[in-house]
RNA sequence: GUUCUCGUAGCUCAGCUGGAUAGAGCAACUGCCUUCUAAGCAGUAGGUCGCAGGUUCGAAUCCUGCCGGGAACACCA
């Protein structure tokens, strides 16, 4: 009797999760966030660590999303500064006019290629710049000579006053900034591309870096801001836990966390959101503790919504990716790798033959990010993660191909039963249909995905939905091995078992574009 | 030096708002394709939860100290 019970209440569970399309997701209640992420220099093309950022970012806002909210996602790019004019000098000195399609690489590339030319030619000139301080003064402590030798080669001293120029309009300079930078956006915009993420809004820092003058008069007259005697603008943070932070310079340049202060007030009038997320590797912990400080001491109501979703760096087995050192991992390459890794194995099992030559591209393409996000997701976000290469392109156990082979599974069957016309709606089942143990366990485990959404959303946290995913997807495989479908002679059980594995196709298939991955229906 | 952070099986990670025998995957070994996709399933083996104290009826989980890894502390961004 108990049994019989327990039975029915477990059938009528998984009704009630067959017959909701959106189950595990919260109704829209109209608060706002905004989710920054991606944030890219335009000196060089993406890499490994900003693959973590962008699948986290994308990831995290497609959750919030399902929490309810209404996400606006930005991306803040890094557009100015001496570290672009670096590229821009190099290639004006030995550029001889080269372009992405003279020289047949993506824009991006090209132009980090100019920023490699310029340290490697600056390197040389700081170590004849340090052997002639050390000829005029031998006892001088070397690192020191190295400092200073670092900030007045001719071509640091170049790079500053490209700066200068650009700062102040000069028609030649900006226009090559303009060039270059347009090279840089086409060869993002197929990155991001490929790696299937986007933005609703993008914000230069050549729009924003003049941003948080205001603020810092509003603070002189708050009385939280004070000035030094040199003229230099400083809050006092030690009663915080934090020390004394510049914010305007003694000739009254912005600095960081000047423009920061003024970027937050601007986005806010732009989108009056309650929170505020910024995806921002963890090497940043204590600009962001100061930044979010000052704005609660300056009262801002939106202050107690921000977040920064402070990640941990990738490293590799060899240790920390350095780019001086050759040793970073670049993100078209990593993807173009994966891919043809996803074709060779594809092409082995020979599953998938009949496909055309468009379909195959596109589910190698979905094997390849599907693997390396689930890869970069499955962590949490705020631990330094190892990205061990061998491992990332693995297709077995806890993987994200994993998951997908077991959707293009119960994709085949759910096929099979529409072409055999089965009929497994609720009426079918209900207070007939036979439970197992492993068919309880599977549908307790899809009761849990609304409370999964909730907790990676206040978490900020992809990871708790990725393994979510995985132990669906685990759970149904033992259900598959040890239950058939068609072979059951009992009708109401086999609709009971065709419903079950739709309802987890559907579980699957939504937990995994929350964290940002496709599933196929065949592979 | 100060602050932050991490330390769980050989490796990569879960578990951490305290609760019973600490879980996966990889790697190793053993089985399972004439039945719905074997990119799979089942099983064996593998752990003083960095160390030492403390709080508690009870600690991988909370507190303190120590050891070890990483990071941040610019009139850089």
């Amino acid at each position: 009797m108990n049994l019989k019970l327990s039975q029915n209440f477990w059938l009528h569970t998984l009704a009630t999760i067959f017959e909701n399309k959106d189950f595990g997701k919260t109704l829209p209640h109209g608060k706002k966030v905004m989710v920054e992420y991606s944030s890219p220099n335009t000196n060089k093309p993406l890499h490994l660590g900003h693959l973590r950022n962008n699948f986290l970012g994308y990831s995290v806002a497609e959750i919030l999303k399902a929490d309810g909210y209404e996400v606006m996602k930005t991306n803040l790019v890094n557009d100015r500064g001496i570290h672009i004019c670096k590229s821009m000098l190099a290639y004006q000195k030995f550029g001889k006019g080269e372009t992405p399609e003279s020289a047949g690489i993506k824009g991006d590339h090209l132009v980090g290629n100019y920023y490699v030319v310029f340290d490697k030619a600056n390197k040389r000139q700081i170590e004849e710049l340090v052997a002639q301080y050390q000829a005029e003064t031998p006892n001088e402590d070397i690192e020191k000579l190295k400092e200073k030798a670092g900030k007045n080669t001719p071509l640091i001293l170049e790079a500053q006053a490209m700066l200068k120029k650009w700062e102040e309009g000069d028609k030649e300079t900006v226009d090559l900034w303009k060039k270059m930078n347009g090279w840089v956006y086409v060869g993002f915009d197929e990155t991001y591309k490929t790696m299937g993420v986007n933005f609703d809004k993008i914000y230069y820092e050549s729009n924003t870096y003049l941003l948080g003058k205001d603020l810092v008069e509003e603070g002189l007259a708050k009385g939280i801001f004070f000035r030094k005697e040199n003229g230099s603008v400083w809050i006092d943070l030690k009663e915080d836990g934090l020390d004394e932070k510049l914010v305007l310079r003694a000739d009254g340049t912005s600095v960081y966390i000047t423009q920061d202060l003024g970027t937050a007030d601007y986005k806010y009038a732009d989108f009056p959101m309650e929170k505020s997320i910024y995806i921002v590797g963890n090497e940043q912990d204590y600009h962001f503790k100061v930044l979010f400080t000052i704005l609660k001491k300056f009262g801002r109501n939106y202050a107690n919504g921000m977040y920064h979703l402070s990640y941990g760096m990738v490293e590799l087995p060899s240790g920390k990716m350095k780019s001086r050192e050759g040793t970073v991992v670049d993100a078209d390459d990593l993807i173009a790798e994966m891919m043809s890794i996803a074709e060779t194995r594809t092409k082995e099992l020979g599953k998938i033959d009949d496909f055309s030559e468009e379909e195959a591209k596109k589910l190698y393409r979905m094997l390849a990010l599907g693997a390396l996000k689930y890869y970069l997701l499955r962590v949490d976000p705020k631990k330094t993660m190892l990205f061990n290469p061998e491992d990332s392109i693995d297709f077995q156990g806890d993987t994200g191909v994993y998951i997908q082979f077991n959707h293009a599974r119960i994709a085949s069957l759910i096929r099979r039963a529409d072409l055999l016309n089965n009929n497994y709606q609720k009426e079918n089942y209900l207070g007939k249909a036979k439970l197992q143990d492993i068919e309880i366990e599977l549908i307790k485990l899809l009761t849990s995905f609304p409370q999964k959404i909730k907790e990676s959303a206040q978490e900020y946290a992809p990871s708790v939905v990725a393994d979510f995913a995985y132990n669906v997807a685990k759970t149904y495989s033992k259900f598959y091995n040890e239950l058939s479908v068609f072979n059951e002679p009992d009708l109401p059980t086999k609709s009971m078992r065709l419903a079950l594995s739709s309802a987890t196709a559907r579980a699957i298939k939504s937990a995994m574009s929350l964290i940002g991955v496709e599933v196929p229906e065949r592979m």
